[in-house]
RNA sequence: CGCGGGAUGGAGCAGUUCGGUAGCUCGUCGGGCUCAUAACCCGAAGGUCGGAGGUUCAAAUCCUUCUCCCGCAACCA
């Protein structure tokens, strides 16, 4: 039996899950699915990458300890998997005992080698502040954050040699032109990367202790490289006794990523095999994120969009068709509730439900839902069926290259040609004539047909739904084997239907749309979090001063800054940056009168130092400044 | 000149590799049908394919250049 191994990325709980998680575990079930469907024994991994200083701080701010900050929210999203009907065979937590004791292997492996070398990240020391800053981060030569002066220093660190593996990662992209998939993702990494040479990647801290500890070096964590990405193998049982079916599934016959880890799947992965001796994945393919209007998703925007509402709402089939439909896997897409619901109604409600739902009606009404033996063909039942009869491979054509789009389109193109057959066959009149009743049976056994063919394709898509599809057409699983799927003609002649509950409802557009905002506008509302409580005394600590803008200019190459020289009524003007050049032009703030912060430390910004920070209001993204009566004098402190 | 992607009827997209009648879905308008989830089927209107040059018998497609949008990177104290 031929294997298939495939794995999504493993996610980072330091948050909820989002749409983007979501799309990307979805296609990867999708895939899996079809895989098993050709009757590939396949291994889909997921998973999650639980280490590192974020999480550790979260934990922090949460007054839990990282692991049962973790332990938590994995707890969700392995519910959202179950929601959302994900296959996966194994879940691979990166705090697995048996994953943390396979990494210390490999980093000692790979330190023994060479590969791995202790070196020192050489950089500037604040011993008040005891922090370290490279020499761009400080301010004058001094701390950016104290203004002190400080020392140089010496950090120690591991290196991974990636630089010593540039020229066979080049070589892999040219012998496997197809390696890392779209195109222009490989376009990307060269230019940004290869070329201008790579640089040996630093993968331990001691800046932090939640991670995998080297065991050689007390003090020191392993970084998310070595960390994360060996997933892949550890969760085959590479070094270590947990599983033992790497030899069976290695290597990846693809990895899927989300375009912003692409990098590190297509250089430092490769890279860390070839140090390891192991074989290469087949294939890494970056996909798309999913947009929404206006910008990138994101938790400050407040724009996130919850799967689990969405699921409630329509069905998690609906939601999984419309992810994988709507959008070209390898491309940016545009998320919208009208894109969900106008593509539910139109594609699964009146081309897919309806045409199940009149088919099974007049089998129902005209045989008394069994079909009898005696049925007659005709010449224009013949498009129809070469159609249905050559989906199959239509389809196996795209889903090879992953454009689960495309191989939708195929689907529902047999769909909508068999609802038109409907109309040309017009069954309802050869039903008034007893003689034409073996016509009239061919006619409804031909949509049954295709009904078990396009809802066969359908089931890494839509897989709950197709089996209630069967249930009412009367068709079994072993009759929609892949082998039967692209033939015309298995099901029994005298075929019974059952009658069953709406596929898919359609949906009321004006009315949903009313009802996800105001859902989403009452989730959102307790999450404005007060901030804790402070004294008086905190207070008196921030120094505001009023000034007036008495230069106002963009800083070059940058989208967001603009540069002030301000009057704080300290006789010298003061220099502050501020990040609302989408807002402002820089003429129409000169001579107004401001508020800004001025005992922050100095801060560089591009380059340029900013000795304090403009007070502006925010809210959903677009920021307003603060503006005063020009009546009042700079100098004057706010109270 | 930091890197990449994009600009095609009202909306969202395909077509651009390898030039040759501009296509799909939704929406709009008109018609048909009644088996069905006010669904389905047919027809129509609507685009000088971002701008300007060039190559060619012929350009959405190739070349040059410009404008605008979106991501990444740096930055938004």
């Amino acid at each position: 039996m031929k294997k298939y191994l495939i794995t999504s990325p493993i996610y980072y709980p330091s948050d909820k899950l989002h749409i983007g998680h979501t799309y990307c575990t979805v296609a990867t079930d999708a895939m899996a699915r079809y895989k098993r469907m050709q009757g590939y024994d396949v291994m889909f991994l997921t998973g999650t990458d639980e280490h590192g200083q974020k999480i550790e701080q979260k934990a922090k701010e949460a007054g839990v300890t990282p692991q049962q900050f973790v332990d938590q929210v994995v707890a969700g999203i392995k519910d959202l998997w179950q929601l959302m009907n994900i296959s996966n065979d194994r879940f691979i937590r990166t705090t697995d005992d048996y994953h943390v004791a396979a990494i210390q292997k490999i980093f000692r492996q790979l330190h023994d080698q060479g590969d791995i070398y202790k070196s020192v990240y050489k950089g500037k020391y604040c011993t008040p502040c005891e922090a370290f800053w490279t020499e761009t981060q400080l301010v004058d030569g001094k701390c950016p954050d104290c203004g002190r002066e400080v020392q140089d220093a010496e950090e120690e660190a591991y290196f991974f040699r990636l630089s010593k593996y540039a020229d066979r990662i080049l070589k892999l992209y040219e012998d496997q032109p197809d390696f890392l998939e779209p195109a222009s993702r490989m376009n990307e990494m060269v230019n940004n990367f290869l070329k201008p040479g790579l640089e040996d990647l630093c993968v331990s801290r001691t800046s932090f202790s939640w991670g995998v500890p080297v065991d050689f070096d007390p003090g020191h964590v392993v970084y998310v490289w070595v960390d994360a990405l060996s997933n892949y193998i550890t969760a085959l049982g590479y070094q270590n006794d947990k599983y033992n079916d790497f030899d069976r599934y290695w290597p990846a016959d693809v990895h899927f990523v989300g375009k912003e880890i692409t990098r590190f799947h297509s250089i430092i992965w490769p890279a860390m095999l070839m140090a390891l001796d192991l074989p290469l994945p087949k294939k890494v393919f970056g996909h798309g994120w999913l947009l929404l209007e206006g910008g990138k998703m994101s938790k400050s925007k407040g724009n996130v969009v919850d799967p689990v509402i969405l699921a409630d709402r329509y069905g998690v089939d609906a939601l999984r068709y419309f992810l994988l439909r709507e959008f070209p896997f390898g491309s940016d897409g545009t998320f919208s509730n009208e894109a969900l619901i106008s593509r539910i109604n139109s594609d699964l409600a009146n081309d897919l439900g309806n045409l199940l739902s009149r088919t099974v009606a007049m089998v129902q009404k005209y045989f008394d839902g069994t079909l009898p033996d005696t049925q007659q063909s005709a010449p224009i039942d013949a498009e129809l069926v070469s159609m249905a009869s050559g989906l199959r491979d239509r389809y196996e054509t795209q889903m090879e290259k992953f454009a689960f789009q495309n191989a939708l389109m195929e689907v529902f193109s047999v769909i909508s040609r068999a609802n038109k057959y409907i109309d040309e066959t017009t069954p309802w009149i050869l039903a008034k004539s007893e003689e034409d009743k073996p016509r009239l049976a061919c006619v409804l056994y031909n949509l049954l047909e295709v009904l078990r063919i396009t809802t066969g394709l359908l089931i890494p898509f839509i897989p709950v739904s197709c089996e209630t599809a069967w249930k009412q057409i009367g068709v079994t699983k072993e009759l929609t084997l892949w082998d039967t799927l692209a033939t015309f003609g298995v099901l029994p002649r005298a075929i019974s239907v059952t009658k069953g509950d709406t596929l898919f409802p359609r949906i009321d557009m004006k009315a949903e749309l009313e009802a996800l905002e105001q859902a989403r506008a009452a989730k959102e509302a307790p999450a404005v979090p007060a901030l804790p409580p402070i004294t008086i005394d905190d207070f008196a600590k921030v120094d505001m001063t009023v000034c007036k803008v008495l230069s106002c200019e963009g800083v070059p190459k940058s989208k967001k800054l603009l540069k002030f020289q301000l009057d704080c009524g300290e006789g010298a003007p003061r220099q502050i940056l501020s990040g609302i050049a989408q807002f402002y032009q820089p003429d129409e703030l000169v001579g107004k009168t401001l508020v800004a912060c001025t005992n922050l430390p100095p801060r560089k910004m591009m380059g340029i130092e900013s000795n304090g920070m403009i007070l502006s209001a925010e809210k959903d993204g677009k920021l307003t400044v603060l503006m005063l009566n020009d009546a009042i004098p700079a100098g004057a402190k706010l109270c």
